[in-house]
DNA sequence: ACAATAGTGTCTATAAGACAATATGGT
DNA sequence: ACCATATTGTCTTATAGACACTATTGT
C-alpha cells in the first residue's frame, strides 16, 4: 500500500490566506495543481516528521515556522491506481521566507475552498481539513505568529488573525488578550509610514499561548 | 510497510476511567497488554473508519458509541518487525455494553500513565495521546455523554467529568452549562436512592457541543 | 491643520466559579 | 425529625465585544 505524508503549506501574502501546490507532470491528474508530498521511506525516515522535513529539503523549500499533523486519510478511491493512506501535516510559513520559487503556486484558500482550479486527487478535501483545523485553533491560541516575520506590529498579528478567520476583532480586545499571553517582546524599533508609527514585537522564546476562551469577532 | 488502526477504548467504571486491552498470545511483547489492532485490509476496507470498525466486529464487541481519529504514528523504533505506521482512534463505550467480555482487560487510566503494567508497543503512549485529546475535549464540549448509559442524572454526568479531568466542578456552573448547550431532554423518570429522587435525561438528537469557554474546575 | 493609523479607557454582556439556601426523597 | 443528595438563587470575577477618546507621525 502506498502511504504519503501531504504538506498544506500556508503563507500570508497581501492580505490573503494561500497554499503552496505544485503542477502534476505526469499522469494520473497530469497538469493539475496538487500538494507537495512523498511516500514514506524505510530507509531515510525514522518518523512521520521526518518524511515531512524532506519534503521541503528534497524541493529546496525553506523549513516551515510551524507544522502540525492534521489527519490521516486512507481508502481505495482517493486514487485510481489503488489504496492508498496520506498523512496530512499542516505547515506555517513566513511570507519573507517564500518568495520567488520557482515552479510553485501559491493559491487563495477562499477561491479554492469554493471549488475553483483543477485540483488533483482528493487535495481540495485536505486543505479543507487543514483550514479548519488552523481556523479552530486560531480561535483560541496564538498559532498565526507563525505566519509572521521575525518583527511585526499588533496591527498586523491582528490581521493575521482576521485574514485566517475571516472575521473583523475588536482592536482593544484583541491587544489584551496579546498582552495577558504574555508572547511578545518589544524590539524597540518601529514601523513608520504616513501615520503615527507603530511598535515592533517578535516572539519571546515560549511557544504556542491557550486561552480560556475563544474570539468570536465583531460587528465593526 | 506494515500498517494499522489500533483502539483507544474508553469506559467509565466505579468512578474510574478505563483502557480496553488483550494479552499478547504471541511474540512480539508476549504476555503484554496490548491495544485491540488490525492491519489494514485493502480489499475488505473502503477507508480507515471501516478498518476501525472491522476490530469491534471482529472481536465481536460492541460498537463503540462515539470515536474519533486522534494521531497516526510511524517509525522504524515502534516495532521490532520492522517500519511500522498505526492510525490512533478513541472510542467511547457505554459501561453497561461492556460487561462481561471474556479474555479483555479494563484497565485504569491513572496507573497505566503512571508506568503501570506491562504494555506492549508504544500503546502507553497512545494511550496518552488519546486521554489528553479527550481530556482536552471535555473541556470545551459534551462529549463525554458518550460514555453514558440511555439514561442518566446530571449528577452522574458531572461525575463523567469531573473523572476525566480529574478535577472537581462547580455544581450550578455546569448546569447551566449543559443547560445552555440544550443537549438533553428529561425522561420523566427519576433515579430513587436514599435521598431526593434526581431527574433522569436522555441525549437530544444533535450531536457534539462545542462551548466558547472552556471548564478549569473549581476549589470544593 | 489634517489624514491616518496606533494605542487606551470604559461600559456592557456573558459565563465561570464561590457559596449558600431550599427541595424532596428514604429511613 | 434527620440524612443525603438534588436543584436553584445570587454574588464575584474574568474576559469578550462595543465604542469612543487620545496620541503621534507625515504631509
Amino acid at each position: 500500500m502506498m502511504t504519503t505524508v501531504d504538506a498544506v503549506s500556508f503563507r500570508l501574502h497581501q492580505a490573503k490566506l494561500q497554499v503552496l501546490f505544485y503542477r502534476r507532470p505526469c499522469a494520473p491528474f497530469q497538469h493539475d495543481l496538487a500538494l507537495p508530498s512523498t511516500q514514506v521511506n524505510k530507509a531515510h525516515d525514522r518518523c512521520l516528521a521526518d518524511a515531512l522535513l524532506r519534503i521541503f529539503i528534497d524541493y529546496k523549500l525553506p523549513t516551515p515556522a510551524f507544522s502540525e499533523q492534521v489527519i490521516t486519510v486512507g481508502g481505495s478511491e482517493r486514487d485510481p491506481r489503488g489504496w492508498s493512506a496520506s498523512v496530512v501535516y499542516f505547515c506555517l510559513f513566513k511570507d519573507e521566507q517564500m518568495l520567488a520559487q520557482e515552479g510553485w503556486h501559491w493559491l487563495d484558500v477562499a477561491p479554492l475552498l469554493q471549488g475553483e482550479g483543477e485540483i488533483a486527487f482528493d487535495h481540495r478535501q485536505l486543505v479543507t481539513h487543514a483550514v479548519e483545523r488552523l481556523k479552530m485553533k486560531s480561535r483560541y491560541s496564538t498559532l498565526p505568529v507563525y505566519l509572521l516575520g521575525e518583527e511585526f506590529t499588533l496591527s498586523e498579528l491582528q490581521q493575521a488573525f482576521e485574514v485566517i478567520l475571516d472575521v473583523p476583532l475588536n482592536r482593544a480586545a484583541f491587544r489584551r488578550r496579546i498582552s495577558r499571553a504574555n508572547l511578545l517582546e518589544e524590539t524597540g524599533n518601529s514601523r513608520t509610514g504616513n501615520q503615527r508609527p507603530a511598535a515592533l514585537y517578535r516572539r519571546r522564546g515560549s511557544g504556542e499561548v491557550l486561552f480560556d476562551q475563544v474570539m468570536n469577532g465583531c460587528a465593526q
